[in-house]
DNA sequence: CCAAAAGTGTTGACTGTACACCCATGT
DNA sequence: ACATGGGTGTACAGTCAACACTTTTGG
């Protein structure tokens, strides 16, 4: 029944990429790391599975006690096993991506903190094991994402503008977008109404904002 | 450095789904489990992970040893660890699936195998574990890797008419599609040519034989 | 000659894209 | 008054979906 199982498992970690955009640019949120290997490298925000705990709670638990960061919503994204990914031993990671709203973005002072800081997507420093990889397919993912669900209501506030919708998608996708084709099909996608909320005090045409029907992910059938 | 690792890891496993094909069905192989838990029942095949082995390797040593199945190309799917989907303990599962051809289901003859045998997914017994849930998923995947990339390839020979093209899209969304449209969106896409080959003897008009100009997984931008 | 599946085009609705000017405010 | 970003419509091209009849063979 219970036998006890003879083989001897791997390592298991989880590591989180945490996106967001800030002074109009996409960035990554990274620790430096305190211990070796790669002491001192910037690296994911990520831990050491602990017995009968959930990757989705370790990955929450990394964030919480090595960047401060208390988050809802993460989305697994895929599964690291290359044999020499980690120095000490044969060790995989599942991995784990979200993103968050600029003013989402308090960072509690924890004792245990290891430098969380959030790094421009475009100009990564070397980092620790095979991280830069995992950001990469993270992006590609965040992408897909944009494209076939509502979930850029996690990167805007409750009231926000068009343009500010439209920079999320510029900066995301990394091109200019029309401006009036973008509002004809966003629009008719019937996730947001305009509310009675006008942004002021912009030195120019004040605009109207809107906000999401519903602030729960969904998918929807075409986009871009 | 590599001071001893003091986390207490959980149990590592694959599981993969194997799609195929058969008298006009999509199916996939279970074996019968032959111990506890579970003893008896359906279920994906999948193994522990051995030390320093990757978890695709793990999976194609599953398909080989209780199914007799040698596979090429595995793609993972997802990582499933909720707390108590194995009674044995602490047990997260890294799955993968794949599409096989009927006539490259050779299912060698080997003592280890754990009477593999294809199931209708539209029937499936009670199954072990979460692997209902996991077959659900890849079923997902299968339809959209269909709409996005050209994969198909893996599931007809290499000379095939563009009914059998058809039909294999037929069965696996499970709807009806207009003749002359598919042909026209699919011949659109210039993933496949005529070949001189025809084939005769089936009592009707005879078709032209078609062939991937590439078997190599490749995506597209638009589909269905 | 009959049954069976192969093969073939047109139309209308819709969707995506390109493109330029006026508007309301703050300074 | 001017600088700044907000807001709006049209026309063309491409894509998708609906739809029915003729062709070629085997039996």
């Amino acid at each position: 029944m219970s036998k006890k199982i003879i083989y001897e498992s791997p390592y298991v970690t989880t590591d989180t990429v945490i996106f967001t955009i800030q002074d109009g640019v996409l960035k990554v949120l990274l620790i430096k790391r305190i211990n070796s290997p790669f002491k001192d490298t910037p690296a994911l925000p990520g831990v050491f599975l602990l017995k009968d705990e959930s990757t989705r709670e370790a990955a929450l638990r990394a964030l919480k006690t090595k960047a401060g960061l208390k988050m809802g919503f993460l989305e697994q994204l895929y599964t690291f096993d290359s044999r020499h990914r980690d120095p000490r031993g044969h060790t995989i990671s599942i991995t784990y991506f979200a993103f968050v709203r600029e003013d989402e973005l308090k960072i509690a002072p924890i004792k245990s903190l290891q430098s969380p800081e959030f790094y421009p997507i475009k100009k990564l420093p070397r980092l620790a094991f095979d991280h830069k990889e995992i950001i990469e397919l993270a992006l590609m993912r965040l992408q897909a994402k944009l494209e076939y669900t509502n979930v850029v209501y996690s990167l805007l506030p409750k009231y926000f503008a068009f343009s500010e919708l439209q920079k999320a998608y510029e900066i995301i996708f990394g091109r200019k977008i029309d401006k009036r084709n973008f509002r004809k099909k966003f629009l008719s996608l019937g996730l947001i109404r305009p509310t009675r909320q006008i942004l002021r005090g912009t030195r120019s045409r004040p605009a109207k904002l809107y906000e999401f029907k519903s602030r729960k992910p969904s998918a929807l059938k075409k986009f871009f």
